[in-house]
DNA sequence: CTGAAAGCGCTTACAG
DNA sequence: CTGAAAGCGCTTACAG
């Protein structure tokens, strides 16, 4: 049982207030010139009175435009970058007039994968965003993966580059060798990686680029000084305690989050280490806490929300493209997708100023 | 120019191939008793030849539901708390065959309100949730607010208890007298409290809780020890550098995030005070990071993805309760939506156990 | 400048 | 068990 109360306005009632057809409203709503002024103000004072909301499903299936942007995450709210960058995306996505349609994966087989895109497909949504994490074999069919097969564009972020789909992402593999090599310009000459989870291209790429700043300084032996973290504070302090038993006289780590680093200062200081002066810690990301831990934490910067507005402007340039449809103001011209993380020194580096 | 390719496969392409009327492939596509198994079986390899899905968008707007739910957020993402709220939720939402539309509120004029709620009435979505945090003037319109005026359920998410609206979240006043309590039982009688900024409901529910457990201690003199913050950690610092000005003697502090906390461990570290020797610290949210902070802090859990689960089946009830249908199995239940915070004790106010 | 008709891709009574 | 018709609320050519 509907009330009255309840049942909607459409377009019909406000044309048979205002004694003109659904095509003249419908011209008022959406802007049309070809409507007299006294035309456009009545049919507008009958919108008012009625209270009238054009129904957007209705006008997505006619147009077959939804302005609605599917984001397929992969457990990532839990990190708070992950989270940031979504809050980047749903600004930029409102500037741009789209909505945004969340869908988490749990599970990356073809059958979860494939469950998503008829989601996608289903609702219609204009362009796709590939958000989650790149989490080892759960990528690989975006390998083999031909964009133009789907009926939307999609991007993806913050994952390797692959010839046909587009993607947006950190120039992680330099932020390892720009942190590595500041590790080397303060003298240091054993110098360590606690890297993040290595089914993870991100963490892949830092430690390639750690590898790099050692074979580029002659110290190609400093890449044994290796351990493997999972992005949390306790695999930072073990990572410690083992790439100490590899090489006791370890002057300097990588870490590359900066949770774990936090992890390594915590060990550190139960053991006694003094930081930076037995060894200098430096991190990556640039968390909140971290200029306030102890000692405050070297790091690197990431301009997350750039990279999600980066990422949505790129998807809304393509889905003008296959549409034929001109470039909205915002995303007008071509921009570079790669981003870069900018070094923070603070004293986990560089000790107390004087 | 839309190549063929592009052509949309439809529920009448289905039906000419098997040879049936569209309502027939309607009954099949959802799952009605009413056919034959040799005509279901036709039907469903004519969808699978041609690779047929339903368009969501047809059925939305002749069923008038469109399975998803409306999230409004307020800044919130850059909160590691509201991420993982959110992933509650699309997690939650997709158990339950729901998607989840987010908006994120910038401003909170009527205007900026009212937008929000006529994009949400637009795109028919058949709930509501209020995810912000509660900010100052901008909820005073939900006190007035009736949400039978609005065409579908609204649920508030960590937000004050209001008439008419459904509410679900924690009892922080609670939360903030058990802290307070857990430094009364360590002996201390100098307790200062740091807040979030008064502007929240959240905050002000936080020092409700510490004072009345002032109260019942006979300690009223010690609500003069007191520092507004804003959930960052710099503020926990000044705030407790301005605490010792106002009560020298100072012996703990109750603070408001654990953020605020680590600003304050590291303040201490800095001037020399001793942990939890000279001053008891708590926190609040068991952050990650919070086990591995010097000391160790002892804080509150809050299970956030609960409430968002809880927040998202209560929903649902009411959804399902306004249409008249049945309530899905995962949320038949009605259950308490007031959650607790549980005490995680640790250093900062056991110190080193022996 | 304005309107009548057909269409977007489904579902909902109503018949048979 | 199956189907023809009308409808959900818009927009898109096509006329006038």
């Amino acid at each position: 049982m509907v009330s009255m109360a309840d049942k909607r306005v459409t377009l019909a009632d406000v044309a048979k207030l205002a004694g003109v057809s659904k095509q003249t409203v419908s011209r008022v709503i959406n802007d049309s010139e070809h409507v007299t002024p006294e035309t456009r103000e009545r049919v507008l004072q009958c919108i008012n009175v009625l209270g009238f909301r054009p129904s957007a499903l209705a006008r997505q299936l006619s147009t077959g435009r939804s302005y609605t942007l599917g984001v397929v995450s992969c457990g990532g709210f839990g990190y708070l970058a992950t989270g940031v960058a979504y809050l980047g995306m749903v600004r930029q996505a409102d500037k741009m007039g789209y909505a945004l349609l969340s869908k988490e994966l749990t599970e990356f087989g073809p059958n979860a994968i494939q469950a998503m895109l008829d989601f996608m497909m289903e609702r219609q949504v204009d362009g796709l965003i590939w958000a989650g994490p790149e989490i080892g074999d759960s990528h690989v069919w975006l390998n083999e993966f031909d964009p133009s097969t789907l009926p939307m564009p999609m991007i993806v972020v913050n994952a390797s580059q692959r010839g046909l789909i587009d993607t947006v992402a950190f120039d992680n593999c330099e932020s390892g060798r720009i942190a590595t090599e500041h590790l080397l310009s303060l003298g240091r000459r054993k110098i360590g990686h606690i890297s993040g989870p290595m089914s993870r291209w991100v963490a892949r790429q830092r430690v390639i680029g750690w590898q790099q700043a050692l074979d580029a300084a002659g110290l190609p032996e400093c890449k044994e000084y290796f351990f493997e973290g999972d992005w949390e504070p306790a695999t930072g302090g073990r990572g410690l305690r083992r790439l100490r038993e590899i090489c006791p006289e370890l002057d300097a780590v990588f870490v590359s989050s900066d949770r774990m680093a936090l992890g390594v200062l915590h060990e550190a200081h139960r053991i006694g280490l003094r930081i930076p002066e037995d060894i200098a810690v430096i991190g990556i990301d640039n968390a909140p806490e971290s200029e306030f831990m102890i000692p405050p934490l070297s790091t690197m910067t990431q301009d997350t929300p750039a990279m999600a507005e980066c990422a949505l402007r790129l998807l809304i340039r393509r889905i003008c493209e296959r549409r034929g449809d001109p470039y909205p103001p915002l995303c007008a011209e071509a921009e570079d997708p790669i981003l870069h993380h900018e070094l923070v020194l603070r004293e986990s580096t560089l000790g107390v100023k004087r």
